[in-house]
RNA sequence: GGUUCGUUAGUCUAGAGGCCUAUGACGUCUGCCUGUCACGCAGAAGACCACGGGUUCGAAUCCCGUACGAACCGCCA
């Protein structure tokens, strides 16, 4: 209560009548009826009618500017009561208006409808934006959730510990923003990717349960579920086992989407797949399982194939039940998909009513493969059998994924009302790199393996990890792993993706000479937040639940970042720009 | 780095080689209107159809290139 307002509209009430009060906000709307003047004022609660018989009151006025409105609230008569307004029953009858900060006329888009406005415009006058209480719902559900997810871990016994912004640059894992250091030219700090270390060295500092709010940041091209910059849920816990991280996921996610959605949510415990399981029946490790239809393998069955593009292939198979009756053109939008994603063809065979078999690639299969796919894959009378081949294996996989998605995604198999939650663990801790002829870490390289003596195999792909994802929808929601405390085998794994022994220690420097010092068993996860918001605001990518994202190139359009340095500044921190890049 | 789709007044959009001197809606401006509430009515202004080239008697429309945007592949332990 000051001189601007003496109450929030959403504080007004039909038992204020008579009142004199003073309210401020933006002007919504005015509708000049000859006589009459409405004026609908919004302020960050609600929006209120006001009405003037003054017909020069509101005249010049511009919508969206900002004014601060006094006068008496009155009753409306019933008949003109509007039930759309949780003020609709009341009216300010306006006595003084004084603006505060005029507003353009021409504003570059509608604020009511904004969301229907191109992006690029939208974040470009992302405060324009934001005024539109459909867009300012999603940050006010964003505190909340903020809000009640530290509550939850502080109530889980976890402590909230803050990490360094300003960091040193990993070289696992994805390419870090770095800053350079005015005082150490030539040095440069980065931004975390994740607290991983840090959160580590918290456990070896005797916190027995560790979380953060955390934003991470990444140097990759994005995507409609990857921003440059974006918030997780990052805990880790001393002495834990794998079971009890993902109970806590489980607990957490299940009470997160069940709060704030009125969605069918999994419940815990969660469909546990592993890593292989979901690339044979997935064809990806973040399944979507509201999608019914699974991959099969007709490799053996097809072995003796007289078709070409079969023979030495993996061949994928996915049967759809119920389909064999669908257009031409609908089997063509499906042959297009599949060369847009580059597979030279989709071969299907629909099951008749009669037994045979009908499609393009019927007339290359003997009477015994016929019989075999029928029965071994289960087909009924209409269904239709699609055919994914390819020499390589995981790529087989890969595409068949893909055509599963299409294939869900053309159906309409996805139920838009459910958040279908699993947990794919037992990732494998490498991957050999067919370019390279080198292994990698598959996923992270502090994981904890099932076994360190299979270190010494010569099949290091068939290593696991206590590794695992929890995975809604089709999307990553988290990640997490029991880390690898054993400093002999962190150092062999390093070592297996081709590091030098001495540079080992002095690359990981901080946690090499940590762990000499004792260090307890430890896991955590980290959940990504803003996907989590995405999903509960069936938002169609992270930006719309980031208050201030750059576009899907990492630029914004807003602040004009990333922005060139003046040469001073360049000098002041030792840089120099290449001829072709400099600001000028 | 690659692929695909897109770009028409402030915004959203119509447009399929001549019906385009470019459609409609919203917004803006002017006027009228004493109960509307995304008021209504009448009128006005506002678009070098992203840019450059080509094909054609003729291009918003077809082709090529460029820029910009989005989705996807690569990449993202």
């Amino acid at each position: 209560m000051n001189k601007y307002y003496t109450h929030k509209i959403s504080e007004l009430s039909s038992k204020m009548i008579g009142e004199e009060i003073t309210v401020s906000g933006w002007i919504e709307n005015i509708r000049d009826h000859g006589g009459v003047l409405f004026l609908d004022l919004r302020d960050t609660t609600e929006t209120l009618q006001t009405v003037s018989n003054d017909d020069e009151l509101f005249k010049g006025l511009a919508k969206e500017s900002v004014i601060t409105l006094s006068g008496t609230l009155r009753k409306r008569s019933e008949d003109t009561y509007n039930p759309r307004l949780k003020t609709g029953e009341i009216e300010l009858l306006v006595n003084k208006l004084e603006i505060l900060s005029p507003s353009l006329h021409e504003l570059p888009f509608e604020i009511m409808t904004s969301k229907n406005v191109n992006e690029e415009t939208r974040l470009k006058y992302r405060y324009l934006d934001m005024r539109n209480q459909k867009v300012k719902e999603i940050f006010l559900l964003r505190s909340n959730v903020l809000h009640f997810l530290r509550n939850k871990m502080v109530d889980l016994g976890f402590t909230e510990v803050q990490t360094p912004i300003l960091t040193a640059s990993s070289p696992e894992g994805a390419r870090d923003f770095v800053v350079p250091s005015r005082k150490f030219k030539g040095k440069f700090y980065a931004l975390p990717q994740a607290p991983q270390i840090y959160k580590e060295l918290l456990m070896v500092g005797g916190f027995d349960k560790y979380f953060q709010i955390a934003p991470c940041f990444r140097d990759e091209d994005t995507r409609h579920d990857r921003t440059l910059e974006f918030y997780q849920l990052d805990m880790e816990m001393n002495f834990a086992t794998e079971e009890e991280v993902l109970q806590i996921g489980e607990k957490i996610f299940y009470e997160v989407f069940s709060k704030f959605t009125k969605k069918v949510v999994s419940k815990p415990p969660f469909a546990k797949i592993s890593y292989q399981e979901a690339m044979e029946k997935y064809g990806t490790d973040k399944p979507d399982l509201r999608n019914p239809l699974i991959i099969e393998d007709a490799t053996e069955t097809l072995k003796n194939t007289t078709f070409n593009p079969f023979k030495k292939a993996t061949i994928k198979v996915i049967v759809v039940d119920g389909i064999g009756k669908k257009s031409n053109s609908w089997f063509n939008e499906v042959v297009d998909y599949a060369s847009k994603i580059g597979m030279p063809g989709i071969g299907y065979l629909t099951l008749l009513e009669d037994g045979s078999l009908k499609g393009p690639i019927d007339k290359f299969l003997s009477d015994e493969e016929r019989k075999e796919l029928i029965q071994k894959f289960s087909m009924k009378t209409n269904s239709v059998m699609f055919f994914i081949a390819d020499r390589n294996i995981k790529m087989a996989r890969k595409l068949a994924g893909m055509i599963r998605i299409e294939l869900g995604r053309k159906l309409n198999l996805m139920d838009e009302n459910e958040l279908k939650l699993c947990i794919v663990n037992d990732f494998p801790m490498f991957e050999y790199d067919r370019q390279t002829k080198k292994y990698e870490f598959a996923h992270n390289p502090f994981s904890l393996p099932h076994n360190f003596d299979d270190y010494d195999l010569k099949d290091l792909e068939n290593i696991l990890a206590y590794q695992y994802d929890f995975v809604c929808n089709g999307y990553e929601m988290a990640s997490g792993a029991i880390r690898n405390h054993n400093l002999e085998a962190l150092r062999k794994g390093f070592e297996i993706v081709g590091y030098q022994k001495d540079e080992i220690e002095n690359r990981f420097k901080s946690i090499f000479t940590a762990f000499k010092y004792g260090c307890p068993p430890h896991g955590g996860m980290a959940m990504g937040i803003d996907r989590i918001l995405m999903l509960i605001k069936d938002e169609k990518n992270l930006r719309e639940v980031q208050a201030f994202p750059t576009n899907a190139q990492g630029e914004d359009q807003m602040m004009g970042s990333p922005s060139y340095l003046s040469k001073e500044q360049l000098d002041e921190l030792g840089l120099r720009i290449g001829k072709d890049d400099t600001n000028e």
